[in-house]
DNA sequence: GTCCATTTGTCCGTATGTATC
DNA sequence: GGATACATACGGACAAATGGA
C-alpha cells in the first residue's frame, strides 16, 4: 500500500490513496474517512502524516472536517445560477481567511468574484454559484 | 505582535501579519519572505507553527515557494480576457493533480471552467483568465 | 569541481485544548 | 464523567536542492 522507500512522499501516497476511493465512489459522498488515529495504525505511520495527507484533500476541496465527529467525503452543494451583466468580468481566487469565515466555505473552495462596470464587486462561493449568459 | 494567549491561533495570527505586509505593499511581489527559520526566532515560535501559516498564505494564492531558495510573493500574471459565450456557464474549483502539471499551476490557484451548450468544458487557469461579457 | 551554509520538505514523537457523544 | 476526535503547538531529525566561496 504505502511504501516509505519510494520516491512519492509517504502523505502524499496517503492522500492519492484516499483520494482514488473517493473518486471511484468507494467513498462516497458524506461519508466518513477513518479517523486520523486509525489510519495512522493502520498504515503505520503518525498522525502527523496522516494529518498532512487530509490537509491536502482538504485544500482540493474533497473532504471536509467536522470537528470533533470526524472527516467526510464533500457532499455536492445545490446550485445557484447568476447571471452575467454585461459588460461585466468575472474572475476567481481562493477566498481570504476573513472571507471564508464570511461566507461559510468550506476548505479549498475558491471564489467567482464578478466585477460591475463602475468597478463594484461581488463575491460568490464557486461551489453554490454558475454563472450563465442568458 | 503576536499573542500566544489570544483567541486566534498562533498561526494565524502571523498569516495575517505577513498578509497585511504584502496587501499593504510593504512586501512587493518577487520579494522574498524571510526564511522560517528567521520568521520562528524572530516571534519566539516553532518552525512547524511558522510553516503552518506560510501554508495558509500559499492556500491562498499570495505566495509561492521555490525551494530551496525560498518565499516569494507571488507575481500577478497578465490577464487574457475570455468572452463567454451565450448558453455557456462557467464555474470555478480547484484543479485536479493532473490539471495543476498541464497548466503549470502555483498553489492556490483555481480554475474556471467553461461549459458550452453541448456540453463540452474548456479549462482556463483562473490567475490570468477573465470572463467577459461584451 | 568541491565544500559548505542556507532553505524548504518530510517525518516522527509528545503535549494540551476543545467540542461532541 | 469518560471516551473519542480534531486543532494547535512544541521539539527534534534528516533529506534534497540551491548558490556562493
Amino acid at each position: 500500500m504505502i511504501d516509505p522507500s519510494a520516491d512519492r512522499a509517504v502523505f502524499r501516497q496517503l492522500a492519492d490513496l484516499l483520494r482514488n476511493q473517493i473518486e471511484s465512489g468507494s467513498l462516497g459522498p458524506g461519508e466518513p474517512l477513518p479517523s486520523e488515529l486509525r489510519l495512522a495504525q493502520e498504515y503505520g505511520i503518525s498522525r502527523t502524516t496522516v494529518r498532512q495527507a487530509i490537509g491536502q484533500l482538504r485544500t482540493e476541496g474533497l473532504v471536509t472536517v467536522d470537528r470533533p465527529r470526524g472527516t467526510f467525503v464533500r457532499v455536492p452543494e445545490p446550485i445557484e445560477l447568476i447571471a452575467l451583466a454585461r459588460g461585466e468580468r468575472a474572475s476567481a481566487r481562493m477566498p481570504t481567511d476573513a472571507e471564508r469565515r464570511k461566507y461559510r466555505l468550506g476548505e479549498g473552495v475558491p471564489v467567482l468574484v464578478v466585477t460591475a462596470t463602475d468597478g463594484t464587486e461581488t463575491v460568490h462561493p464557486a461551489d453554490r454559484v454558475q454563472l450563465t449568459r442568458p
